[in-house]
DNA sequence: CCGCTTCTCCACCTTTCGATTGATGCGCCC
DNA sequence: GGGCGCATCAATCGAAAGGTGGAGAAGCGG
């Protein structure tokens, strides 16, 4: 099983470099540090999966790195190997075509059998991954839309209602009323809370 | 040179250990992935420099591991490596006693160097890092006082104004005086921006 | 086709926030 | 002991923000 390692951190290469050395029918065949070196390293190299981190320092992040290499003819399996548990993070990966989604933090058995499911092609979530997937679906609270994502960005820019209105092209009224529904699917009254709970969900970027 | 590595994630400790390994005058004695375990550890091998990353998933984090295990006899030096580049987290480290603080994207050499360095006992600090805390320094923003700095944290969850009044046994007046402070030392002009250049900044816990 | 839901938009009214100005007490340091 | 920074409180006033209610357009299933 032939793989492909991205990750800016060099430690983390190694490491995964190291306990995949362990495993008889796994091969690191190259790694890189951002995402244009993984795309020509992965077309040279044809590897079964690659583990790609999403945070990629300066330049295109893991997801766009997802989307380039999966636009390869023969494209190998990706694997999202990340730090943090954004549920922002998992959709996006997901969308982009990633394979499974694992945190560094999982233990090496773990890794090793994400690996092995995503060389089948089946997707592999982390057990916190998922759960916190499932709760998220279960707690009844309803995804934001497309405009109130919008919003709450904009929102999380410290920016004042007058000032959404006006990049949005609307009205101060209509800002408000996307808030007032934010604040319900976020159980908050008020617009700082609104940002605080967004951070912690991984809504945003930041 | 010995030395104990403390992370929560098998993939960084068998990264570290990796690297380590090719060096001549280094050996790793052990490794913890919480802080009740790295202080035990620590104290059966008498290491010479910890590596210590601050995140350690539950539990006292890698602030309270450190202090602890300088607070041993013939305390070991330690040597922060975490992930972000935080300004309150590098304060707070400094203030732990650490001798060094790395972010892991740094390439081998630096952290070689800045493990030889810290078992000379002399600090050591990422480019990237003293960049930053030099910015800070240099960009005339004053640190928050405690006061303000309780304030931001309310300020983080959401609470209005008088709610913080109370939490505080202060009157609303006062808690208007502190956030006026806040908004200037930020550079911002509104409590929601206030939060985000915080959550940005890494000026508080979340 | 018609009701139903969802997203979008808007106006009115009350509460809260933020800016300003000013004042007091306390600890600290030269 | 006279500055100096910090924390505390106060009054006022205009500008935001938040609550409530309503309405039009689009999509969907019966």
């Amino acid at each position: 099983m032939r793989l492909y390692l991205v990750d800016d951190h060099p430690v983390v290469r190694a490491g995964l470099a190291a306990l995949v050395d362990g495993e008889a029918d796994m091969e690191v065949v190259g790694e890189a540090d951002n995402a244009d070196a993984a795309v020509r390293g992965a077309r040279e190299t044809a590897p079964d999966v690659v583990l790609m981190d999403l945070q990629l320092g300066d330049g295109p992040g893991g997801l766009e790195a997802t989307a380039a290499l999966l636009a390869l003819p023969d494209p190998p399996r990706v694997l999202v190997l990340t730090t943090y548990e954004s549920d922002a993070d998992v959709r996006r990966a997901v969308e982009a075509g990633a394979t499974g989604y694992l945190l560094k933090a999982c233990p090496p058995e773990e890794l090793f059998a994400a690996i092995r499911a995503a060389a089948r092609g089946e997707s592999a979530l982390s057990p916190k991954v998922a759960a916190r997937v499932m709760d998220q679906v279960r707690s009844g609270r309803p995804a934001l839309t497309a405009r109130e994502s919008e919003i709450l960005s904009l929102l999380a820019e410290g920016l004042g209602n007058k000032q959404i209105a006006q990049r949005l092209y609307v009205t101060e009224a209509t800002v408000k009323t996307h808030l007032v529904h934010i604040f319900a699917k976020l159980g908050v009254d008020n617009r700082t809370a609104a940002v605080a709970t967004a951070v912690q969900q991984g809504l945003i970027r930041h």
